[in-house]
DNA sequence: TCCATTCTCTGACCGTCGTCAGAGAATGCT
DNA sequence: AGCATTCTCTGACGACGGTCAGAGAATGGA
């Protein structure tokens, strides 16, 4: 890393922080506290579960509770018992809450224009381009990736999100049990391993292992990333990651198949190291087989 | 404007304000309040007045003074009484305080590289290169163009630096009593006037009218940007809001001559509404003289 | 010399943020 | 049925951010 970058992700942290950071406390704290219109805001129009609240505003629970009162003697909110599980409350905007929620909405316009309004149409749109640009970058800078057990909640979403995609992409559709398999058991270790990706805590991309110690041969499965976070090298780093994983369990070679209608998945494995070879398997879905020597 | 930018600017400011102001909320307060981090970073290495800490910080005397007192106990400041005005007291770091700036500073080092690592050589520079252009342009939309008296500070800091840098370009050097006057009273309404360009407090920029009345000519004058400020468009901003002045002040036509070394003002006026014309003075030190008619 | 002003500090106060301990109700498991 | 667990709430507390009023010392101008 250039030791001026640093300087200038300062200069940015700081600046952007204190100014826009300032102005939208000002904006949208009209009358009401910050932490009240934070709250305010996240409660979903259909109703949301105070614990569920709770975990994605990182709130004590008393604190949380407290708040939520005062919506309540404000009229913005009220709260009942979930009908399912009568431990949990659910909270929902009153009428009063929606109107509230609209004028925030609308202070956050506000704000927005405050920025813009003083500039040229071009620098408009150049300031709309690079903040559009920072945080994309930003975001792909808080992207995680942790070997997860395929059975956890994060690693179930993302093959089904794959499996859901290869249907919609394949020119034939696809069905699971007539392609070869990955099962849970073959992606725990020390069968083999499952990355899953996430972003602020939501996954947002997977890529998993087969490993074969006899032949020291590792077999690339199930990668897969999210629509929202496509043209951040996200498939690249886990790829990365795998090959990494793959070398410190001993393995030599990765290999991999892939559909014809992936083009992009292809691009990358041409790019990372992997060349075409013969088929080596007979996956009724495959067109195209690659292999990576991981020694150098 | 589009309404699409408004969106971009709203989700960039969500976005960076919660991560990257969460992020170092965490990194700059180790074990010290965030308040008293942000102030002993204010305190300048060769003694601050606490009546400026208390401009700057927009804080209440009262605060202040609490807070001082509690790094002074830490031991990281010292406040003594102004040799010079026994009212005014200087806080300085002492020792201690001079190392935990330190520390400060290499928390807010670590912060930035925990944004950067993540990314791959291209990212970076694609993020570092986003986050300048940003900077640059939230910076030109804090600025704020105000008539100001000419013997205010903001002004005084203005002209002089005008003359300076006249002095510094034109190849003869610049000698203001051997030019066309524009004095104090000459920029004070009814005479004229001065605008003054100031982002964030601090002048940036400024532009004068003298107007005569008789012949509804006003011309322009004392047209100067700071150096850190230059490529945003600012001069053309001032330009405007004179030609506006001018307008609603009765006038029909903005006149003015530059100095052949000022290659970007002159460009700046043909891009304008300007039409180069004969010599209107004797201005010695012109050697282009620009008009722009001001009605439509 | 007198008086208004400037500057800093202390005391008193309030609301917000955040934490801890524990009570009470509902649930799931054995 | 018994028991551990989950979820929410109340009470109590403390640190922090922020404001107001006024005291006390120093200054500058009439």
């Amino acid at each position: 890393m250039e030791p001026g970058q640093i300087d200038v992700v300062r200069r940015f942290n700081r600046a952007v922080t204190r100014r826009v950071g300032a102005l939208s406390d000002e904006y949208l704290s009209r009358d009401r506290s910050l932490g009240l219109s934070r709250l305010l805001w996240e409660v979903e129009p259909d109703g949301s579960e105070v614990r569920v609240l709770r975990s994605r505003l990182a709130l004590d629970s008393g604190y949380l509770s407290r708040q939520l009162r005062r919506l309540e003697s404000d009229g913005l909110v009220t709260t009942d018992p979930d009908s399912d599980d009568g431990r949990v409350r659910k909270v929902r905007l009153t009428e009063a809450g929606v109107a509230e929620r609209a004028t925030l909405d609308l202070a956050s316009d506000e704000l927005a224009a405050s920025i813009l309004d003083p500039l040229t149409d071009g620098q408009r749109g150049h300031l709309v381009a690079a903040m559009t640009e920072v945080e994309r970058l930003l975001l792909a800078s808080q992207v995680r990736i942790e070997i997860t057990d395929p059975r956890a909640p994060d690693a179930r979403y993302c093959l089904r999100s794959y499996f859901e995609e290869l249907q919609r992409r394949f020119d034939t559709g696809f069905n699971p049990t007539r392609s070869i398999s990955a099962s849970d058991d073959e992606m725990t270790l020390p069968n083999g391993l499952l990355l899953v990706a996430t972003a602020q805590g939501t996954p947002v991309g997977c890529g998993a292992l087969k490993l074969h110690a006899e032949t020291r041969i590792a077999d690339v499965k199930r990668m897969w990333t999210s629509p929202d976070t496509r043209g951040l090298g996200l498939g690249r780093r886990i790829l990365e990651r795998l090959a990494d994983e793959a070398t410190t369990r001993g393995m030599q070679t990765l290999r991999l198949e892939t559909n014809r209608t992936l083009t992009e998945a292809r691009h990358l494995y041409e790019t990372a190291g992997f060349t075409q070879i013969e088929a080596f398997n007979d996956e009724q879905y495959a067109h195209h087989w690659f292999e990576r020597n991981l020694e150098r």
